[in-house]
DNA sequence: TTGTATGCGTTATCAT
DNA sequence: ATGATAACGCATACAA
């Protein structure tokens, strides 16, 4: 590790150019008036010295810091592919991202709190799924996840989903259907006006708020257990909660999909390595980044930019967990 | 979104008390020998204001950005809980993470790229798992996961480990021992180190390179199948290879634990709810994290101080993957 | 106890 | 085409 503060100040001296020379040389390049001499005497001195430019001078001076805080909650690991992806999306534009979580058991302070400390550091925007931070923001919010009136949003139509899960299982000739997950989504809307739409409710509604994973599938199970019949499909909220409920339910001894279809939201690495596999929708976790990364530096470059809504369409992916019961 | 720069200036001139007064209050407070009255004056107008510190001015004055760079491979999952522990710990201390993730599967440039993009956006240290980062360095360097002479580490002890899953195994009654993993790796030294002080070796070696999930562990059972006789055991690298090679086995018709037994490294909140629960270890992530946020700050706080090696010790995770076959 | 002056490294503006 | 200068917001040394 050797350490050296390497300024413009270095490099002007050493090419024998003045400081603004080299600032002018290096912000505009051949497009600039700069003689092709100059250049290379910029250039040299820049390599010589292993010159990098001060990425936080240059964020006072220019007022941007070219980075983009992202708030998420903690405790949801599917998560990992987003951030891998907006890393690369926004990489390409040389954005910077800092990550602050917050515990969605705790009440909305803790999301403040991570809103908070973004602010602090002097982020360009902040991008995060929970838009209940209602003080005056000193930058653009975008909303991931969900569709919010007076934000830019990037999300899954997960109305449509609901919708479209519904249609599905009912043409695989199910009729009890019973639901698991934080009920007061939209999909879960989606899912109930498709269901009116035959005629037909939810056949149980299961809200598990368990903080940990294996007792929020055996919660699950226990109160599946408990109704007077079995339903015959289960939708879960996501992979995570399925698998953990799948689990339970082995352990219980029904057959899936024999005793008891599931279906899940959110599609993991492993939701196609456990057996059964599971049934589940994707999400375009790249597509979504990329999304994301677009509509925020839209937004910065142009501040009175109409809000954008983006929609991305959740993905059905075939599973064994999934029973056709019309055959 | 409502848009002010509220400066120490605005805050002086509320206040009625200079500039330098203002930042001499908000950075000593209590401790320093401002008047209490003046004290007040610049909260109420700190308040009345909403002023919040300049992260990027201050940083440019005082040369420390309290950012800490993380450059982490992508593609695997269980990093989730590094990255949420790690937030946690270096919040308490007021530091603030960026990522840079690289492609294992890209040879060591996509590494280098993303330890230079670091270095762009002055981070004041850098935290990572690989150290083939030659050139000189801007800042200190930690490694995380393995154990580097010349450098701050905090890594599990790899080699105990290995030391340990291969005496369990022998214990409860395995002989023929195959693993599965980036042999290369410290920690199949150790285990062929205790292999060898029993007169053993590994009944064989598959190192699997495919970068989606699903194929390695497919990929990982036909070679197993290829055998002349199964082995008794596979230990696999990490828990998703674990589970996509379990799925794979059980199409193949393998029961698990009774035809071969499994065991993994890298617990996940996933392993104890599939069926069998994984037998495993469990990485302590939050104090890995710790003691992470820990040797970084005391090494920026004396950099001249002597290298720290912390090791965390990896604990075993019972599981029904994992056979008795002594009883 | 408080205020003044200076500089951190950069870049945009204005002369030359 | 190039160089001098100012300013971004803050924190420190020093003077009063």
């Amino acid at each position: 590790m050797i350490k050296k503060n390497v300024t413009i100040n270095d490099v002007a001296k050493y090419a024998g150019v003045s400081r603004s020379m080299v600032s002018y040389v290096l912000c505009h390049g051949e497009r600039g008036s700069s003689t092709p001499e100059t250049r290379e005497k910029v250039y040299n001195a820049v390599k010589a010295l292993g010159y990098r430019v001060n990425h936080t001078a240059r964020s006072l001076r220019s007022g941007k810091t070219r980075n983009i805080g992202v708030v998420l909650p903690s405790l949801q690991m599917y998560l990992y592919e987003l951030i891998v992806e907006l890393e690369k999306s926004f990489r390409k534009y040389d954005y910077t991202l800092t990550y602050n979580f917050f515990e969605r058991s705790s009440n909305l302070d803790g999301f403040i709190a991570a809103m908070e400390r973004q602010f602090q550091t002097n982020v360009d925007a902040v991008i995060t799924p929970s838009f209940e931070y209602t003080a005056p923001s000193p930058v653009p919010i975008i909303i991931w996840g969900n569709k919010v009136p007076g934000f830019d949003c990037v999300f899954v139509d997960k109305e449509t989903y609901g919708h479209d899960v519904i249609r599905r299982l009912l043409s695989l000739g199910h009729r009890k259907i019973a639901v698991c997950g934080r009920l007061t989504e939209v999909r879960y809307k989606g899912m109930r006006d498709e269901l009116a739409a035959h005629g037909l409710d939810f056949y149980a509604r299961l809200s598990t708020q368990n903080a940990d994973l294996q007792q929020r599938g055996i919660a699950a199970i226990r109160e599946i257990a408990a109704l007077k019949e079995l339903p015959d499909v289960i939708i879960f909220h996501d992979d995570e909660l399925a698998l953990s409920a799948v689990g339970a339910a082995f352990d219980s001894g029904w057959k899936i999909p024999d005793d008891i279809s599931v279906v899940s939201y959110g599609r993991t690495p492993l939701s196609g390595a456990v057996r059964p596999t599971l049934a589940t929708y994707d999400i375009d976790w790249k597509r979504t980044a990329d999304m994301l990364a677009s509509v925020t530096l839209k937004r910065l470059e142009n501040p009175g930019m109409p809000f954008q809504q983006m929609s991305v369409t959740a993905e059905f992916v075939p599973g064994n967990s999934l029973k056709n019961k019309t055959v």
